[in-house]
DNA sequence: AGCACGCCGACT
DNA sequence: GTCGGCGTGCTC
């Protein structure tokens, strides 16, 4: 018997190992198995399925079988598959993606003793002797602890002289490293539920004092506890290890370690305490009527139309019919406020998963949900691979928002399409949800691969926000340039605070200004690894490139002329905070940027600080648009709206709609009498339009005709591959003989000329080329294999070895 | 991702 | 003439 097994690492297709008789019986696709990769490095691969014997190579045997039950069901194997080819990337990498670290197992090497050796270590060099000698008294040394001793990296070469020499020989060893927690729990031995033996031993009572009130703090906790663990007893009884130990001797009371859960679980029932509107049942009927007819719905709700609540009322559906649903969300750290809600409905059947939390921690959560203990998983994209066992739907709510799309490192996946996919597998249905839907998730409704679902109403009957454009040119101002606060801006902001309501404002822009230039001769500082003009920052009085995040010291000499006049131009949050709070001295500002809230905690905090009201004003870039619900906001200003529009590349307006339509679904979500003020100085742009009147319609329309003229995604798919090396000309060198060679051996298109990024993490070179995809399947799985043969091709070349070629999908 | 092999520069 | 750096390629 013949098996695949996929390794998670980067491999370039999957191996086969063969199988022992005595293991045979045990063998199924999902299981893990132990395996030998290279010399001597172990694996714990999960078997995807039985293949034939292989003629060109001798398998090697698998040494054991992990699992007595599969890992991950054959769903999941096919879904990994599905991602690995669509994303292009090997099996192995979305294994890595999909399982917790704690179930991915590999070896470590570790040096034993050789109790048979002489004590004589006169034939060792210095560094031999000195693992030599740790060894003798530890027995056992990791390879770590011998990479410490020496303070070396190399360390191979003393080890193999050392086994050469008889000193010690290798052991690897798979260690299995979830480890479940334990609690020790204190009981009363039952000889003593007696009352009248309790009582003998209380009235009988000499010695020992301590150890008495140590017993009745332990009877009076499981009076009212029920049951008791020895942290919570010693606590309350202000008594030591010790003393207990003594009551445990006697066998008056018994210790007892139990397994427990990380994961605290709350009682298992649903509450759902509101009513739906009329327009919420209305809606939620589409959509299980769409789902008679199409698996995908796409639910376009405008902003506090109440999207929660409809997702809870199906959730219930779901969970009454015994099936588990999966909420996907983006950026599950950000979202506390929802977490809280879905918690209070379902209490026990809810279950929260991302990648912030510990690796024990994980691998409880994929148990329970495996087990089908939990009905409901709150998560991030990365849930998507957790296994469930009778998954009825799966929720991608804020479908439009690109932190579903993985970006590094493989698997590039974008979790939505890949839920959709996913939910194809397993007969599941999907919601799609968004207050302003994705150009993609738009076509594929009017393509009638989707159904489609409006909520137009906000909950209550609540309007939506009024929305008005100032023009800036229009604006006289004593300065040349823009102006910030415009007097219709203060007037606004005025008559808001009068009426006790809050504020947000809305600048695209972080530091104090986004670029300073020389009076004399126009020059501007740029960072040097990035070309990017440097923001200036007055709290940390530093120049920054936004790009790379590299600090530079404030610039007061023009580096091109000499002079020593700076003019600061434009304004970021920070300048925005300073210009707000002179005009408003007795209101309370805060700011909420990349800057302002650097931990997690701060966001929440001052999220909740918001909430109550203890903020009048906000000022904040794009951070401000997520997973926020104020009742008190009636007014929204965008400070700078041309920051965000753009005239030349069509591809951003898709972005400035979305978020100019989510700022302004801030304002008046409690009461409808929202205001929104867009300051901009070209006042001509379509998209103003749209978000003037919140017409969807006519942006689709717009953007659809723009993409068909630029010949751009849903109309044609593309794949982008990225190059990058540290030396920009061989990055453009290698993306232009990939662009030159899949026209010449393909006949594939490429979508205009190689085009320049900067890495904004480590400062490399990147080329990108768009390569068009032909539109039947099979070409653009041959397509596909041809990229990766051109890479091949382009690194066998000397030259550009050092490239990294990256090829990545875009969602469809 | 490891780990071995092999080729080139800094030392005895 | 050797040691050890890292670039290159393979692992069922």
């Amino acid at each position: 018997m013949f098996v695949e097994v996929i390794i998670p690492l980067a491999l370039p297709k999957n191996y086969t190992w063969a199988v022992p008789v005595s293991m045979q019986d045990a063998i199924q696709p999902g299981i893990r198995v132990e395996v030998v990769l290279g010399k001597n490095k172990r694996y714990a691969g999960i078997v995807k399925k039985i293949v034939a014997k292989p003629e060109a190579f001798q398998p090697k045997e698998i040494l054991n079988v992990l699992d007595a039950e599969p890992l991950v069901y054959f769903k999941q194997l096919q879904l990994w598959e599905w991602i690995a080819q669509y994303y292009m990337c090997s099996e192995g990498e979305v294994m890595q993606a999909a399982i917790p670290a704690n179930l991915k197992l590999s070896s470590e090497s570790i040096l034993i003793w050789n109790e048979e050796r002489s004590y004589d270590f006169s034939d060792l060099s210095d560094s031999e002797y000195l693992v030599a000698e740790a060894l003798e008294m530890k027995k056992e040394l990791r390879l770590g602890e011998v990479q410490q001793l020496l303070d070396a990296s190399n360390v191979y070469p003393v080890i193999k002289k050392l086994i050469e020499k008889g000193v010690c020989h290798v052991w690897e060893e798979l260690k299995e490293k979830y480890k479940a927690k334990t609690e020790t729990y204190i009981t009363l031995n039952t000889i003593y539920h007696n009352e009248d033996k309790l009582a003998d031993l209380l009235n009988n009572w000499s010695k020992a004092p301590k150890q008495m009130e140590l017993l009745l703090s332990y009877l009076h906790l499981v009076k009212t506890e029920g049951e008791v663990t020895q942290p919570q007893l010693l606590k309350k009884s202000n008594a030591t290890a010790a003393q207990l130990k003594g009551l445990c001797d006697k066998g008056i009371l018994l210790a007892e370690k139990r397994a427990t859960d990380r994961i605290r679980s709350l009682p298992k029932d649903i509450q759902i305490d509101f009513i739906l509107s009329e327009a919420q049942e209305t809606a939620l009927a589409e959509v299980r009527k769409g789902f008679t007819e199409r698996p995908v719905c796409l639910l376009h709700g405008v902003t506090a139309s109440g999207k929660t609540e409809l997702y809870t009322k199906l959730i219930e559906e779901y969970i009454l019919q015994g099936k588990q649903v999966l909420y996907m969300l983006p950026e599950i750290a950000l979202t506390a406020q929802i977490i809280r809600r879905l918690q209070k409905h379902f209490g026990g059947y809810i279950t929260i998963y991302h990648s912030k939390f510990n690796p024990n921690e994980r691998v409880e959560i994929w148990n329970k949900i495996k087990s089908g203990e939990t009905k409901v998983v709150l998560g991030a994209r990365s849930s998507l691979f957790l296994p469930f066992k009778d998954l009825g739907l799966i929720i991608a709510d804020e479908e439009h928002d690109a932190s579903y799309k993985q970006q590094e490192p493989a698997p590039r996946y974008h979790a939505r399409d890949a839920a959709i996919y996913y939910a194809s597998l397993t007969n599941a249905n999907v919601l799609l949800g968004s207050a302003t839907p994705s150009i993609e998730s738009y076509y594929n409704c009017e393509q009638h691969k989707y159904s489609l679902v409006r909520l137009d109403e906000r909950y209550g009957k609540v309007e939506l926000p009024q929305i008005s454009v100032i023009d800036l040119k229009k604006i006289p101002t004593k300065e040349k340039g823009k102006i910030a606060l415009t007097p219709m801006l203060i007037s606004a902001i005025e008559t808001s605070l009068q009426q006790k309501k809050q504020v947000i404002l809305f600048q695209n822009r972080r530091g104090y200004s986004p670029y300073l230039i020389c009076n004399t001769c126009g020059w501007i500082p740029q960072c040097q690894h990035c070309d990017v003009t440097l923001t200036y920052h007055k709290a940390k009085n530093a120049l920054t490139c936004h790009y790379c995040g590299t600090s530079y010291p404030v610039i007061n000499t023009c580096a091109a002329c000499g002079s020593h006049n700076f003019n600061q131009k434009n304004f970021g949050t920070e300048k925005i905070e300073e210009l707000v709070a002179e005009t408003f001295p007795n209101a309370k500002i805060s700011r909420m940027d990349y800057d302002s809230v650097k931990g997690k905690n701060d966001h929440d905090a001052l999220i909740k600080l918001f909430e109550q009201q203890r903020i009048d004003i906000l000022v904040g870039t794009q951070m401000v648009v997520k997973g926020l619900d104020f009742e008190h906001v009636n007014l929204v200003g965008i400070i700078d709206a041309d920051g965000i529009l753009n005239f030349t590349d069509f591809r951003v307006n898709e972005r400035a709609f979305q978020l100019m339509e989510q700022v302004s679904g801030r304002a008046g979500r409690k009461d409808g009498k929202g205001t929104v003020l867009i300051q901009v100085s070209n006042p001509v742009h379509p998209v103003l339009q749209f978000v003037k009147e919140h017409d969807f319609t006519r942006l689709f329309q717009y953007e659809i005709a723009n993409r068909k003229q630029f010949d751009y995604p849903p109309f044609t798919r593309l794949i982008q591959v990225t190059f990058k090396h540290k030396e920009k000309h061989l990055a453009e060198e290698a993306a232009n003989i990939m662009m030159q060679g899949l026209k010449k051996d393909f006949g594939a298109e490429c979508n205009g000329p190689a085009q320049p990024v900067v890495d904004r993490v480590r400062n490399q070179y990147l080329w990108e080329i768009l390569i068009k995809l032909p539109k039947d399947t099979s070409r653009i799985n041959l397509c596909k294999r041809e990229i990766q043969q051109q890479a091949v091709i382009i690194q066998s070349n000397k030259r550009y070895r050092s490239v990294t070629i990256l090829p990545d999908v875009d969602p469809v």
